[in-house]
DNA sequence: TGTACGATCGTA
DNA sequence: CTCTTACGATCGTACA
């Protein structure tokens, strides 16, 4: 049963339908206040809500504690299914774009205030509403997969800004939309009944929508974050925070040393490359640019300290102390995720950079006092899901642990004999699926061909079929992109005639860049289908282990999460559960459960594990990776 | 003063 | 053969 929301006037309209997308009954419009009463009610709670975007409803409900068990988030499942080869030769993806192709993703509400200084919002009468074709062909040909998300900020409709709390009321759709849910329900169940694989796209969309939800809750629970431990992180490395527009004390000594060491004027910014660039050059450093792996090949004074300047530099302008106070000033960090922001569905962030915090500063994630973190991730996720994805069963053997011994995959495979070292296990699987034609991987490649055949010849077919400028799809559906016009034209004109060896030249790097994106998307894909699958068991089962009595240490969660263990972090393969210390165990037994059930929805009964590393611990920083 | 872009580096 | 994937954030610089 779904229940479809939609605003009505200034009220909310629930309209129930079945599973086969036919209504099941009246609409019923409500105050806008009523919604999280209705969405609490018990019959309700066992309903698919379905929406156009997750964060246009449920911020609200959580905001009431109101979590909602299920969800079909129409804007992400209109995007899947107008892409996928399964459901190509339907009437939603052959027909043309609608209203549902131009929806950008509603960021999640509040965040901080300083958010509409740095991040400038569209105006919404000039916004530029992505173009259709780039849903399914990047514009630019020589970055694949990039380019082709919509605009994150451009949500249709003002943002909410000023105070961050979440407004009570759910934002509807803007009036400048027509978009009819029940009815984009309706055709959205069709696609899927008369496509291929009707049951990898319902399983792909009940998980997208899940993910939604999860992510929504992320935001609302948000990261415990301790601001005195990273101001110590900070001081500590940094020396004091220095007044607005000075540097660090240990910067500016660092600075010092540069200058001195090549004979610098006082003047020289060494944040300034290009100047840094030719005091090194008068010096006679030898360097050619100031990446850090160049600079490590070279024997000069300078570079050490010029290499301990950029690593504090960096910590200081992306994690330091403007960070905290513009993303965790409360001791929360909510981090923005984008659901299906990446191509391959892994998924996106957007403001803190949630997805790139950096190791040295999660020593001030830090549980609430009573509570502790669960953190898991699995152990070689990507070189297990291409065994199963393949039915390579050698490769899954490799891979699986027998009497206790290692769960290792890359040791697994030196134990076959296939390669003699953990390392060449390793660069040769990540050459083969991200694929490398260079150094240790390139030599390895052929002993991993002969031992792992149906594995490796599915990553070279999915290169093949990008090469040759065709879709390829993840075990569940989700196709890549079609490269964009410019690519088709570099090729054909590489064909002409006249063509230049430069062109030829150009047209053949091209090809090889797609293959390559399309041989990661089959797997990086699927990937991120199972961790899917893996997030969205995981916050049922959390949720099924029921709440602490009172007496139990509440945290500071927010409701419905103060009693509750609950997921406060994501990285691909990666998750992180706040929990009441008590249910640690019981967390960590419930998690690596759902990595089983994750193996099994994806691949049923073919005999390939999913191990976990999991440490229970009140930093997150102890979780060793 | 505001916008775009390359370089760099953080994450998986 | 600038030929190992996918991202986001920040800086300084160039330019309008």
């Amino acid at each position: 049963m779904h229940i479809v929301v939609s605003a009505e006037g200034s009220g909310i309209g629930l309209r129930p339908m079945s599973d086969a997308g036919a209504p099941a009954g009246e609409q019923r419009v409500v105050e806008a206040s009523a919604l999280a009463r209705e969405a609490a009610a018990e019959e309700a709670a066992l309903a698919r809500w379905t929406w156009d975007d997750t964060n246009n409803w449920y911020p609200a409900l959580l905001a009431q504690g109101v979590r909602v068990d299920r969800a079909h988030d129409l804007r992400l499942a209109h995007a899947v299914l107008r892409a996928s080869v399964l459901s190509a030769r339907t009437a939603l993806a052959e027909a043309g774009p609608t209203a549902w192709d131009r929806l950008a993703p509603v960021p999640p509400p509040g965040g901080p205030t300083a958010t509409a200084l740095t991040r400038p919002d569209r105006h919404p009468g000039s916004e530029p509403l992505f173009d259709l074709g780039e849903i399914s062909a990047p514009a630019r040909a020589d970055r694949p997969a990039g380019d082709h998300r919509g605009n994150g900020r451009a949500n249709g409709g003002a943002r909410e800004q000023g105070d961050g709390r979440a407004p009570v009321e759910g934002r509807g759709p803007s009036p400048d939309n027509h978009l009819d849910p029940a009815a984009e329900l309706t055709a959205q169940l069709r696609t899927i009944k008369d496509s291929t694989e009707p049951g990898r796209l319902r399983l792909l969309l009940a998980a997208e929508s899940a993910g939604a939800l999860a992510a929504a809750e992320m935001h609302h629970a948000g990261l415990p974050w301790r601001g005195d431990i990273h101001d110590e992180i900070l001081t500590e490395a940094l020396g004091p925070r220095p007044r607005p527009g000075a540097r660090p004390a240990k910067l500016e000594d660092l600075a010092n040393r540069i200058r001195d060491t090549i004979d610098a004027p006082p003047t020289l910014n060494p944040d300034s490359h290009p100047d840094l660039l030719r005091a090194m050059e008068y010096a006679g450093v030898g360097a050619r640019s100031l990446r850090k792996w160049e600079l490590e090949k070279l024997d000069h004074p300078v570079i050490a300290p010029l290499l301990e300047y950029k690593g504090l530099y960096r910590l200081y302008t992306a994690n330091g102390w403007n960070w905290l106070d513009t993303w965790a000033p409360d001791g929360r960090f909510r981090m923005e995720y984008v659901v299906g922001g990446v191509v391959t569905g892994r998924w996106a962030s957007t403001g803190g950079g949630a997805l790139q915090l950096p190791h040295n500063v999660r020593r001030a994630v830090t549980a609430d006092p009573g509570w502790t973190f669960v953190v898991a991730d699995a152990a070689q996720l990507e070189p297990r899901v291409l065994a199963a994805l393949a039915r390579d069963e050698r490769m899954a053997t490799a891979g699986r642990s027998k009497d206790g011994a290692s769960t290792d995959m890359y040791a697994g495979i030196v134990a076959a004999g296939v390669v003699d070292s953990r390392e060449h296990a390793k660069l040769g699987m990540l050459g083969a699926m991200y694929g490398g034609t260079t150094g240790v991987s390139a030599q390895v490649l052929p002993r991993l061909a002969r031992a792992f055949p149906h594995a490796i010849d599915l990553v070279e077919r999915a290169a093949r079929a990008g090469e040759r400028g065709e879709k390829v799809t993840t075990r569940l559906g989700r196709s890549s992109p079609l490269p964009g016009d410019s690519w088709a034209a570099v090729q054909g004109s590489a064909f002409d005639e006249d063509a230049g060896a430069d062109v030829q030249s150009r047209a053949r790097s091209q090809t090889r860049s797609w293959g390559r994106f399309t041989r990661n998307f089959v797997v990086q894909g699927t990937a991120a289908e199972w961790a899917l699958c893996w997030i969205a068991s995981i916050r049922r089962r959390l949720w099924a282990l029921g709440e602490l009595s009172s007496e139990s240490p509440q945290g500071l969660a927010p409701a419905p999460f103060d009693r509750r263990p609950h997921l406060v972090f994501f990285l691909h393969d990666e998750v992180v559960v706040h929990a009441p210390a008590a249910l640690a165990e019981a967390v960590a037994q419930e998690v690596r459960a759902a990595a089983d059930e994750a193996g099994r929805l994806l691949f049923g009964d073919f005999p390939v594990d999913f191990p976990l590393s999991v440490a229970v611990t009140e930093s997150y920083a102890d979780a060793k990776d």
